[in-house]
DNA sequence: GCCGTTTTCGGCCCGACTGTTTTCAGTCG
């Protein structure tokens, strides 16, 4: 409820962008919207009162809410949407375009999706149109290359996955996704539903129902579209195969063609049924018995790629992969200080239910101006966060903005009073790869920066990575005894698990850490444990793994 | 549309960059 919600309230506001609306007031249902899709609870069962005490709902929003809550739709977003033509929204899903061009681009031009919008650019028929230009082309065309529609992030595969299973479960013996969103790779293109089970009819229709429409169906194999317009793929087996179905239909297919020669190599076969000397079944109960009968240890499903895997396997030297109870500290939150919809207690109260040993609150610092932080609100919350109570140790930290020299905000005595220092690139992300390179470097070099944040600074969708020559910024981390993040947010995902691994190669150390601007985020965590995982770390690479006495050690850079 | 060292309406998140202008609009974090 709170998310489809938070949907309708980002729509109503994003069409009270392209009609030209007060600004503030759109301003304001953005705010309610990342307030609604915040908060902890549910607000479908909330009354009017408690509705209004969420930030930014008042008496308007709240009757929108609750109108929505009894009727299944909002009266005044249905007049929007009749009086915007279909797909301009859409196409401020671009990069580089918003609204008022978006609009312009449908009236004068007829454009109504992103197809229609790239044939344009094609035909160069966007340079002619007033405030428009060559390089607005190339623009929106490298917007173009980052939007994929295609591909879903990890949050929302797993959402629809765990409802389709929910839905499952009951009728089947076993039922599990497999997939590439069982190896948690970072978005997923359509999810893998595999069930064990006596009736495949039963749960063959009660999958069915789940989908808009159904695009194939049979008695082993159905594939469903989603409402939300996600490719979902059940599998119904015999409950003895539980194993040799799993680890085929989790891949990756590079992983199976691997272990396949391998099979055959013994005169055996391998296939979703099970391991085979000719006729004969040998093992399909467990993945465990078909890696053992290849004399191979079990491989974790995220290092599932073919890329070394195998041979560590039939080594034995798979590592000790790191798990989401290792992680005993976030070390990058924010609060409403800044551009976080909880107050520092409420995230604090909600990171003590995670069981942890310490917990970092790392809000904004002044030069990403929009955030309005000063010294004296800084220090102001370091006394708060002093004076509460917690189970938890509390550190009082920041994500410094990286300046395009490198340089941070604030003076080295400044940063010296905080505990632990994030340092993050939040502008100029268009620096050639030597401006940029060095940039990080000179980040790291500073004494008091920690961790850098979300390295690339990519998120799916919306932004492209930088470019960086990333050899030299990991042996820049290494010299320094600086760690890169982890990013769990399901929309970064930075580092990266290929990142990851050339970085440990170098000997980098890593924070996985959530980012997390409301208490649901606190959540994320384990969307960077299996991107970590992807990369091979073990916990002694992580160092919000690490008991807080060692953690503090880290903290203190060498010169 | 919400909010208030609040009672009735003014202020709310600011600044830089880009490309297209000829003084600025659009977009972004």
């Amino acid at each position: 409820m709170n998310e489809t919600v938070a949907a309708l309230l980002r729509e109503y506001a994003e069409l009270t962008v392209i009609t030209g609306g007060d600004p503030f007031r759109t301003r304001n249902y953005e705010r309610a919207a990342r307030s609604v899709a915040g908060h902890p609870v549910d607000i479908g069962e909330l009354d009017d009162g408690a509705l209004q005490r969420i930030p930014g709902v008042g008496k308007s929003i709240a009757a929108k809410i609750a109108e929505f809550r009894d009727t299944g739709s909002i009266g005044a977003l249905e007049e929007l949407r009749a009086r915007i033509p279909a797909g301009v929204r859409e196409l401020t899903r671009v990069p580089g375009l918003g609204p008022r061009r978006a609009l312009q681009l449908n009236r004068e031009l007829g454009i109504g999706d992103v197809t229609q919008l790239a044939e344009a650019i094609k035909a160069g028929k966007l340079r002619d149109l007033d405030g428009f230009g060559v390089k607005s082309e190339e623009r929106i065309l490298r917007g173009l290359a980052v939007l994929n529609t295609e591909r879903v992030t990890l949050d929302v595969a797993l959402d629809t996955a765990t409802s389709l299973i929910g839905a499952l479960a009951p009728l089947s013996e076993r039922c599990e996704y497999a997939g590439s969103l069982r190896r948690w790779r970072e978005t997923i293109g359509d999810i893998d539903i595999l069930a064990a089970t006596r009736d495949p009819a039963a749960v063959t229709a009660a999958f069915a129902e789940h989908g808009d429409e159904v695009l194939v169906s049979g008695p082993t194999k159905t594939t469903i579209r989603t409402a939300g317009g996600l490719r979902a793929d059940l599998r119904v087996i015999e409950p003895e195969v539980w194993g040799a179905a799993l680890r085929y239909f989790t891949g990756s297919q590079a992983h199976n063609v691997a272990v396949r020669a391998l099979a055959v190599k013994r005169g055996l076969k391998l296939s979703e049924y099970g391991l085979f000397r000719g006729q004969d079944l040998i093992v399909s109960r467990t993945e465990e018995d078909i890696y053992a009968a290849l004399d191979m240890g079990w491989v974790p499903p995220p290092m599932r790629e073919d890329t070394g895997e195998v041979e560590a396997a039939l080594r034995g030297e798979i590592p000790a992969l790191v798990q989401l109870p290792d992680i005993v500290g976030d070390l990058h939150t924010h609060t409403d200080l800044t551009d976080g919809v909880a107050s520092l207690e409420e995230m604090i109260r909600a990171a003590e239910r995670r069981g942890y040993q310490y917990y970092a609150v790392t809000d904004h610092a002044p030069n990403l101006v929009m955030q309005r932080m000063t010294d004296e609100k800084m220090l102001a919350q370091r006394a708060e966060l002093s004076r509460l109570d917690s189970s938890m140790e509390l550190l009082h930290g920041t994500e410094l903005n990286i300046a395009p020299d490198g340089s941070v905000d604030w003076n080295a005595d400044f940063l010296a009073a905080f505990d632990i220092r994030v340092a993050s690139v939040h502008s100029h992300f268009d620096q050639d790869r030597r401006e940029m390179t060095r940039r990080f470097v000179a980040a790291c070099e500073n004494p008091y920066v920690n961790i850098i944040g979300h390295p690339l600074t990519r998120k799916f969708g919306r932004r492209y990575a930088v470019d960086v020559d990333f050899g030299e910024l990991f042996r820049a981390c290494a010299r320094t005894g600086t760690a890169l993040e982890i990013n769990a947010s399901p929309a970064r995902l930075d580092l990266p698990s290929g990142h990851i691994r050339a970085a440990k190669d170098a000997g980098v150390k890593f924070a996985i850490d959530t980012d997390a601007h409301s208490v649901p985020q606190l959540a994320n965590l384990k969307y960077g444990v299996g991107t970590a995982q992807r990369g091979w770390l073990t916990a002694e690479d992580v160092v919000n793994a690490w008991p807080l006495p060692r953690l503090r050690e880290f903290l203190v850079k060498r010169a």
